[in-house]
RNA sequence: GCUCCCAUCGUCUAGCCCGGUCUAGGACAUCGCCUUUUCACGGCGGUAACAGGGGUUCGAAUCCCCUUGGGAGUACCA
């Protein structure tokens, strides 16, 4: 039987980075083993889902290369369809099945009186379950009645007085004590499934053979194994990946600062890193590599190799890890995107050729994409200069005026829009022989002079890049300066 | 409270299932050196961990128990 995974997010917010790291095992499993990978929308929630949510997350999925087989925009006639709101009939069909065998019942119990039940039975030292009267077969009938006269009412299931074990593919075998759940509803008041529920249900019909979702799901578990049993379905094998935390080690969420996807798609990360990053987040690579491609991973991704310890999300490597796939990118993609980047302006103004050679020099500054940009920014098109004290001190060398007066004089023959490398070559052998300059003073008073800064790139790669009019620029703003500073 | 899960450098982890090859390996971060007549990139190296206590064993990071710590669940949310 081919192997089938599902990720079902709730459409409640925007996809979050640990529901994309759940997504990404999912689909990577399918890849792996020849599988389907199949988005189901679980929105039976209807004071919180959105449909707005739905198309955004399915946008981030898509951003990141997660691309699912099926999904409600990918149907396949035999499982669909994939909201849950549109399966309602189904999630009925089978409660209704559950109570003719006597599996599950109609609860007619108003909140206040779950609550003094639950009450009563934390006073008395039992467990907090259900004991209303409703589960006794003999009331059936009444319920009928009430039903039959248009009454709302919940179903309760009837929750086996029995310990489970489940054999999970990451944290082993785990096994539930018989008192661990009470009677759980299944179908609300509202007419609306309960996640367990219907989770069991989809996960049964659409033929799931590998259920992988986060840890917090390990508790549900038990509920969804009653209901698999009661149904008479096949298990699917379950792996519970552990959860992600943030630096307090609490579940990572909101308040731990950017965990939406679409955060980090807005400040141009690379997608083909975040899913790096991510699957380095619990799992790792049979080779120990910590660089890699999610095409990579299709012949070698397993299940095996989880841990079983939740994972804090560290900003620091995921930068690193972007570096590092960032350095790898061909220039004509960096070019490429950079086209659509507002703050790349200055940048794109310029010829094809500039940019490759742009691209080649800044790319080994940068992490990110738009570091790029604006590398070439402080580097290349800044124009004011910074009277910083290191940079005081140069032009207080004996050395530096000359070299200044020197370089006004040639940049003033220069007619075309860039100095060429030879030039510049020329200019420093000059210095060199003519001027007798060497040393520090030699090569440190050309950067000063030319760039206006004490450190930065190979002057021979950076001044041919640099428009001749800035330079310009910034040789009259250093001579007068100098002259300040002696007047 | 109760139940379940987890525990190797600051962080992500390898090793654990099938005890000896582990004076515990890699990566991020950090520090130092080399390279670059600068900076960054890169290269090389350093600091840094088996939570604690009991067992079992000739031998335990690896197996068992307890303690401690952390996390999750305990809904007519998912």
């Amino acid at each position: 039987m081919s192997v089938r995974v599902r990720f079902a997010p709730s459409p409640t917010g925007y996809l979050h980075i640990g529901g994309a790291r759940t997504a990404l095992y999912n689909y990577l499993y399918a890849k792996a083993v020849g599988g389907t990978f199949i988005l189901r929308i679980e929105d039976t929630d209807l004071e919180r889902s959105n449909a707005e949510y739905e198309k955004l997350q399915i946008d981030d999925l898509k951003w990141l290369g997660i691309f699912h087989d099926e999904g409600p925009d990918k149907p396949n006639p035999k499982y669909a369809p994939y909201r849950q709101s549109e399966r309602l009939e189904i999630y009925n069909k089978y409660a209704q099945q559950l109570i003719e065998k006597g599996l599950a019942y109609y609860d007619f119990c108003t909140e206040a009186e779950l609550e003094a039940m639950k009450a009563q039975n934390e006073a008395e030292g039992n467990d907090p379950h259900y004991t209303g009267k409703w589960r006794n077969s003999e009331h059936f009938a009444e319920a009928k009645a009430r039903i039959a006269a248009g009454e709302k009412t919940a179903i309760r299931f009837k929750a086996p007085k029995k310990s489970y074990t489940l054999n999970d593919k990451v944290k082993g075998s785990v096994t539930y004590p018989d008192n661990m759940v009470g009677d759980f509803v299944i179908m609300r008041s509202n007419g609306l499934p309960t996640y367990n529920y219907c989770c069991v249900v989809d996960d049964m019909l659409m033929e799931i053979t590998h259920v992988i979702r986060g840890e917090d799901h390990l508790n549900n578990t038990v509920r969804q194994l009653m209901i698999y049993e009661a149904l008479n379905a096949k298990l699917p094998e379950f792996a519970h990946v552990s959860l992600l935390i943030g630096s307090d080690r609490q579940k990572l969420s909101k308040r731990h600062g950017a965990t939406s996807v679409n955060l980090y798609r807005n400040e141009n990360y690379l997608p083909e890193a975040m899913c790096n990053y991510l699957t380095l987040l619990g799992w790792s690579h049979p080779a120990e590599t910590d660089i890699f491609t999610k095409s990579d991973l299709f012949s070698l991704f397993s299940l095996e190799r989880f841990s079983a310890h939740s994972a804090m999300y560290d900003l620091e490597k995921l930068k690193w890890v972007n570096g590092q796939h960032l350095k790898k990118m061909e220039n004509a993609d960096i070019i490429n995107m950079l086209t659509t980047l507002p703050e790349a302006a200055a940048f794109n103004k310029q010829d094809a050729a500039w940019k490759n050679m742009a691209v080649t020099l800044l790319k080994q500054y940068a992490d990110f994409i738009s570091d790029i940009p604006k590398k070439a920014d402080e580097m290349i098109f800044d124009e004011h200069i910074e009277m910083k004290n290191e940079l005081l001190e140069i032009l207080g060398w004996e050395t530096t005026p000359k070299i200044i007066d020197y370089l006004a004089g040639e940049m003033n023959k220069i007619t075309t829009p860039f100095v060429t490398e030879a030039e510049l070559t020329a200019w420093m052998d000059f210095a060199k022989k003519d001027l007798a300059i060497k040393g520090k003073p030699l090569f440190q008073g050309i950067r000063a002079a030319l760039t206006g800064q004490e450190h930065g790139p190979d002057l021979k790669l950076l001044i041919p890049l640099t428009p001749v009019a800035i330079i310009k620029k910034r040789l009259n703003l250093l001579s007068k300066t100098k002259q300040e500073k002696d007047g």
